[in-house]
DNA sequence: ATTAGGG
DNA sequence: CCCTAAT
């Protein structure tokens, strides 16, 4: 749980680390946005100067964060916006920099203080919560530690107690931190305190944060699912290929060898920087031994605290120079703040985990959802069923995550092959979808009406579909284009039969063509877009509802034969179970349809197929000669037209398909 | 709740 | 497909 963040020295100074103890520490602000907090890096000379960090180790850090999300700047001095507070270790004296923010001394430590505490406690709580969330991902079982957080924060760690005295003294002097921290989700939840740890008045700290919001929610959530795959598929990869990965993921080669961090970075990476990242760096006297690249680090220690000190000269067994960082998203709503208030230390396990568990469950669900609303409309998992297992806070399983059944094995094999294809597509699963939220897809709808953002996503899919389509037609027929990235997502889709109304949902999520509601085609919702993408390529689409794809249709005429017609309900319970959006309604309408069709095309001519340019789906022969076998034996349809004929030249019995019937 | 039929 | 009416 230290990070620290380092200030290296250059060859001759030295450089100033600072680090964090293993306290825990409120959260920073959750708009930080707002009132960002820059850090940025130094380093002190020997003499005592401050240099701000070169480039390379600007990029170095800035890679460590990796993401956007932190930003940091150098400062020569302390420097307007960053805060960066330097702890002069006992000998080097802090330099200096007598630049307001930092100070060197305690006593105006003290001024600062307020800020630093405030920061600091963010970062504790970050790194709290980071170490949480690893226990957590330990326990269940993956070894990532994944987490994210970002934080840094140089603190003496020798004295901890005065430093704590600083902080209360702080703390009751600004009210500050608690403004930063965030309201709302702090006061609920926690009441955890921050731990204190201030600043040693003799060392200097660097500091280093990223502002970091994370939600603890999204961490817990879907992160976890990516880390699992990425640990998974990283797992088995050897350090060399890890570089590989590392080089293909960010654009640059890093000699870290440490595969932890490889893994780390590299999942990250792929989940989109959201999550996690996390870095360390250790110097040693003043040489770097590690930098976000280049160093090695110690996975350990980015665990926690294992942070072993590495300074030559300190026998301040504390100080460290290391840095560590990691970065989170920042989530602004979400995220998790431990509490400001408590004073306990928050060493206390129990303590921790309560908070933890707290945290987790929390945010998650409701984070998850809007998350998954946002972002992903994806695919369409089922995600009732992972979204539950989400809500549990951990991630039980992939398998979950991905429950998509398919009712045609094709599509299927899209999906498998993404995920199983290689470690890579950890992002993908990251976002799992999750297909409960009608509700707030609804709201989100009209919160937008134009859906831009969604319109997007929804187009993005369309394509995707429709690079999976030619699984699709590897089935059996061609669609038109149109349908078939329609198709697509249903069998994604796939939801119990139960309600419609859900798997509309469903599919408004995937960024299909969804109605909202019955109908308001008037909206344009998203579905227009994809609508419009539709038409675009193929021929004219209806806005809402799916095209009947040839497989449905054939699982209806079978449907119709073994339970007859009529009895919509059975079959679609029996036959459409995965079809969710298709309601027994559906179901006869598109039998009458047809019936008509198979009427209407018998007589003229056999002619090839029955596919003409019936308006949506070429219906094949032999289908429809079925279909009307199966009307004539049930006396729906007359009798009249021979059906011999027919049947031959389509080679298909139909009469089989009439003793399945009755 | 399902089904049938019309729009 | 949607909606309504009838069971």
């Amino acid at each position: 749980m230290e990070t620290l963040v380092g200030a290296e020295g250059n060859g001759e100074g030295k450089f100033e680390e600072s680090r964090i103890h293993k306290t825990n520490s409120t959260f920073s602000s959750p708009n930080l946005g707002a009132d960002p907090v820059v850090y940025k890096l130094v380093r002190v000379d020997g003499d005592g100067k401050l240099v701000p960090a070169t480039d390379d180790e600007l990029m170095e850090v800035g890679n460590l964060l990796a993401d956007d999300k932190i930003e940091m700047h150098l400062v020569a001095d302390a420097g307007p916006t960053g805060r960066c507070i330097f702890n002069e270790r006992s000998s080097s004296g802090m330099p200096k920099l007598e630049s307001s923010e930092g100070l060197s001394n305690s006593e105006n430590a003290e001024a600062d203080a307020g800020k630093l505490n405030t920061h600091l406690e963010s970062i504790e709580e970050m790194l709290t919560k980071a170490k949480q969330e690893e226990s957590h991902l330990l326990a269940c079982g993956s070894p990532d530690h994944s987490s994210t957080y970002v934080l840094v924060d140089g603190q003496c760690s020798d004295q901890h107690d005065t430093l704590r005295g600083i902080d209360e003294k702080l703390q009751s002097e600004i009210p500050l931190q608690e403004s930063d921290l965030s309201p709302q989700s702090l006061s609920k939840s926690l009441n955890n305190q921050p731990s204190i740890h201030g600043e040693c008045s003799n060392s200097s700290n660097g500091l280093v944060e990223g502002q970091q919001s994370t939600s603890a929610v999204y961490t817990s959530s879907k992160p976890e699912f990516s880390r699992l795959m990425g640990e998974i598929c990283l797992d088995n990869l050897s350090i060399k290929e890890l570089h590989e990965t590392f080089k293909a993921t960010f654009g640059r080669e890093t000699t870290v060898k440490d595969k932890q961090w490889l893994k780390r970075r590299i999942a990250m990476g792929l989940t989109n920087s959201c999550d996690v990242s996390t870095s360390s760096f250790i110097i040693k006297d003043n040489k770097l031994v590690s930098k976000g690249g280049e160093g090695s680090c110690n996975k350990e220690a980015i665990e926690d605290q294992a942070v072993k000190p590495v300074d030559g000269s300190g026998k301040e067994s504390s100080l460290n120079p290391g840095s560590k960082m990691e970065d989170q998203q920042i989530v602004s709503s979400e995220r998790l703040r431990t509490c400001s208030k408590d004073y306990s230390c928050a060493d206390e396990d129990p303590l921790k985990e309560q908070r933890n568990a707290k945290r987790i469950r929390k945010p998650t669900r409701r984070y998850i959802e809007e998350l998954s609303e946002v972002e992903s409309k994806e695919h369409g998992g089922k995600s009732i069923a992972s979204v539950k297992n989400l809500g549990l806070g951990l991630m039980s399983s992939r398998s979950n995550t991905r429950p998509v059944r398919i009712a045609s094995s094709n599509r299927i094999t899209l999906r498998l092959d993404s995920l199983g294809g290689s470690g890579v597509q950890i992002p993908y699963v990251s976002r799992v979808r999750r297909s409960r939220p009608r509700k707030n897809v609804k709201a989100l709808m009209e919160f937008h009406p134009n859906g831009i953002g969604m319109a997007a996503k929804l187009v993005k899919e369309a394509v995707d579909v429709h690079s999976s389509e030619p699984n699709r037609e590897s089935e059996g027929i061609v669609l038109k284009a149109g349908s078939a990235p329609e198709q697509i997502q249903q069998q994604f889709v796939v939801e119990p039969e139960k309600d419609n109304h859900f798997s509309e949902v469903a599919s408004i999520e995937q960024g299909q063509n969804m109605e909202p509601k019955n109908k308001d085609p008037s909206v344009y919702t998203p579905d227009d877009n994809p609508a419009t993408v539709r038409a675009v390529k193929g021929g004219v689409r209806r806005k809402h509802h799916r095209a009947w794809t040839l497989s449905e249709v054939m699982k209806l005429v079978e449907g119709v034969s073994k339970y007859g017609a009529g009895r919509w309900s059975e079959i679609k319970r029996l036959a459409f179970a995965s079809y969710s959006y298709r309601t027994s309604v559906d179901l006869k309408d598109k039998w009458r349809n047809l019936l008509k069709a198979s009427l209407a095309q018998t007589p003229p001519d056999s002619r090839m197929g029955a596919r003409k340019h019936a308006s949506s789906v070429p219906i094949p022969m032999p289908v429809l000669l079925r279909v009307r076998e199966l009307a004539e034996m049930q006396s729906q349809f007359p009798p009249n037209l021979s059906s011999s004929k027919l049947t031959g030249s389509a080679g298909r019995n139909v009469n089989e398909t009439r003793s399945g019937y009755l």
